[in-house]
DNA sequence: GTCTATAACCTGATAGAC
DNA sequence: GTCTATCAGGTTATAGAC
């Protein structure tokens, strides 16, 4: 087990009080205190509470959305085994990393700016693989209507938990053998609403 | 055309700012300068922003879920009509408040003891009569199964505008179109996967 | 009720010693 | 590199005149 440097450690902090509070909410002096270290060594090693932002946003938008266009365009994977991997992946990166979806989507949605430079180099997918799989299935759903499916059916669940256990539908005990039971169905939802 | 009270300006002032911002990024002095008044005024009339914050928060809550149980609980409509009524129902209300659920979903996520009295009187969802209809219906699913696929394919698609949009698979131009075109497909779709 | 002025506090960032 | 101490600026909230 290896010690984190001093500017690993307060990366890891910033990541952990970022996506509990957001840019606007979190403090550098919580950062650093979770970090173990000095505020000013925050600024020493990152110069500003944005720039350690942006580092920290970077990474978790990769995480988030990375994966999509790399699984999705492989020409050589059957798209029964592209949805399942898709649905798969999500489900365990959020099951621990719960805060990152409505993180990454609220950040987007307030600080916009901030992701100019990091979509500006974001694979854009590329559909004409994907097209070509959907109709020689003999699916008529377009692409975008196909991946918004997916994800939604397989990110939301995760939004929407504090909402769902309030409204006394499903208990937080409950809640992951929940998520889990939609991993396994939705691979087989997709197919039939894509028909 | 009847002129706002300073009240109800500072309020709209206020629902403005923090939909856009969320309570974290939002200055009282912004919501101040959008009703024309007076920091001061502010404070006379709401005591704090928490307080002003709540009163928003409340309203948008009940604007964003408060229509689901009353369209699901009623006995006398039918499963189909129910659908389309929620899914129309979404589909209009989130066109005119793009950032409604953003706001709603990060703010129980960030600062979820603010809702604590609020979701201690909401109505808990009556299962018993989905429940009910879905078996008349020939349909296996469960009910939360149920309602998360009708909310998780209507709301989504609203959060994941600004990805989709910068991943190249639909022009902002064509989002609105995008949006109705799944508007009038997902009853169907619900259908489908609910048996 | 509404304003100006300011208090009280908080937060990001820096100076300077070690 | 790391710390303590502090600055500079911003933000919420209030005092007090009108």
């Amino acid at each position: 087990m290896e010690e984190l440097s001093t500017e690993q450690k307060i990366i890891a902090a910033a990541r952990s009080v970022f996506t509990k509070k957001g840019f606007a909410g979190a403090r550098t002096r919580d950062i650093a205190e979770e970090a173990g270290i000095n505020l000013a060594l925050l600024n020493y090693y990152f110069g500003s509470k944005e720039n350690l932002f942006k580092i920290v946003i970077k990474e978790k938008f990769e995480q988030l959305f990375g994966m999509i266009s790399p699984i999705l365009s492989d020409e050589s994977v059957p798209l029964g085994t592209k949805i399942k991997t898709l649905v798969d992946n999500y489900t365990k990166l959020l099951k621990e990393n719960e805060e990152l979806p409505i993180f990454i989507l609220n950040e987007l949605s307030v600080n916009g700016h901030i992701f100019d430079e990091l979509l500006q180099y974001a694979r854009q997918i590329s559909q004409p693989v994907l097209e070509k799989q959907l109709k020689n299935n003999g699916m008529t759903l377009s692409v975008p209507n196909f991946i918004m499916n997916i994800i939604s059916l397989t990110i939301f669940p995760f939004i929407a938990k504090p909402l769902f256990v309030s409204a006394g539908l499903i208990t937080i005990e409950n809640y992951t053998d929940f998520l889990n039971e939609r991993r396994d169905n939705i691979p087989d939802w997709i197919m039939k609403l894509s028909k």
